[in-house]
DNA sequence: CCTCCAAAACTGATATGTCAGATTTTGTTG
DNA sequence: CAACAAAATCTGACATATCAGTTTTGGAGG
């Protein structure tokens, strides 16, 4: 009786996650070109549903194509980063002020938790001189599903959809992949979810309005240095996809 | 060599702009059955454009499917209605901020003058008994690109995308058709209007989230009253599209 | 070495046909 | 008339093949 939220096809949903968890995992990094005949063969499947899939990651700012030129894994803009910085900072905000007013005492002890657990984990990666990326890529995870369950609090879904699709998290995350990683204040997340749970909402709107700007002049002032030589035009890579030979090997080891 | 931004096709591209209009002005009411094949015909192409643009519908919110079931024009419930209006709030609350900061002079006479105009004829609709659909339909077009215009003041693009993906507008729009208009305070949008060009963030701020909220809970009492008797399930409506008459002979009417 | 250009290779978009699942219709039985 | 099952009909999902546009490649000529 059960109506399915996604609205996809089998194939087309089981591509769409694919390609959505490479992306994510960085085992397709920006650029990378995705061939709708490539895939298709990579997956055993006809081209069709790896169209449907690459038409819905392609809306949710994934991936860019250009008709009969090609499609790759989205370059972002330092435009699109700032505004969806923007985006992000309203919708976080008001998560935020719903769960000031509306968290149950479970939700907001559970979050001061998260938070203690968060920063601690932080402060371990900061100790490190090399992180590994597994370790970067753990801690970056948490700090999705620590922001997720804010959302989740207020108990508005679309909220939750909302900052989920919000591609600000994406690209936080390439960012800490890309190289230099900057320390965040000592008790960042624990500072923030004091905030929360104090019960006022517009303390709770301003402390998160904080805590996303402040990660995100970082951001934007690690993409300026790095020169941001992106341009619009998509030239097609290398007629052997590079990556996939890892990406592959990968999909090998998933159960289908 | 400019990158076209929707990515779609052509085909695909003008099936979804002539569902989405279908859908806006109401010759789709909420319910309607979408079939691919149907919809080919109509189009004169084949099923796959028309499911190309059923699907990037759906992503929208503008549409529901189930495989193998049928697809038909959204019936928003209760719940979606009133979580899109925390996420409009958010968003141009957010947009009101920023044009309060950033808007230039012209921008805020601008946008002074076309509230003293959405005013004027928000009071003209009033006075007339039963103001015709095409009457209210102009109205509540320049309702929605009042609200445009503030996002787009913000130089912000993916506000202004967050804000125009938003479906409470469209929600909004079949509200002021289906029935029972409610009349708006004197002066409703200048003021809104006045504390945006103050110059006052968070005066702007809040004035755009009282805006947005008195409008919310007007609709929610509304559909309240209504009974909701919507259902999860898609029910096939009849096989006999009955609206494509109309649809069909709208379609007639357009360059192609 | 470079520039220019046409052939080759690749790309996404689309048409057609088929399939299996869901719904409706119809016929039958009580 | 109601209940039920089978058949007819509709549905979206998908495979295959083809098309036209784009990019790459490999020379030919300087």
């Amino acid at each position: 009786m059960r109506i399915s939220i996604t609205g996809m096809s089998d194939l087309g949903q089981k591509a769409y996650e694919k390609l959505r968890a490479g992306i994510l995992d960085g085992e397709l990094p920006p650029g990378s070109p995705l061939s709708h005949r490539k895939l298709a063969r990579l997956f055993g499947v006809s081209t069709i549903p790896v169209a449907t899939a690459l038409q819905r990651l392609e809306s949710e700012g994934f991936v860019e194509s250009r008709a009969r030129a090609g499609t790759r894994v989205k370059l972002p803009t330092i435009q699109e980063i700032s505004g969806n910085y923007i985006v992000r900072e309203a919708l976080e905000s008001q998560a935020a002020r719903l769960f000031a007013h509306n968290a149950t005492q479970p939700q907001r002890k559970r979050l001061l938790r998260l938070a203690h657990d968060l920063d601690k984990r932080y402060r371990r990666l900061d100790k490190q001189v090399t992180p590994s990326r597994e370790a970067q890529a753990e801690v970056e995870k948490r700090h999705v599903e620590f922001h997720l369950e804010i959302a989740k609090a207020t108990g508005c879904q679309e909220l939750v959809a909302a900052i989920d699709k919000s591609r600000v998290l994406l690209f936080n995350w390439l960012f800490s992949r890309s190289g230099t990683y900057v320390a965040l204040p000592q008790g960042w997340h624990t500072q923030l979810a004091e905030a929360l749970i104090s019960g006022e909402p517009l303390k709770a709107d301003e402390a998160m309005r904080l805590h996303v700007t402040f990660r995100r002049d970082d951001i934007l002032r690690h993409f300026t240095e790095l020169g941001q030589q992106h341009e619009g035009k998509i030239e097609r890579g290398p007629q052997q996809l590079k990556v996939s030979g890892t990406f592959a090997a990968r999909l090998q080891n998933q159960p289908h």
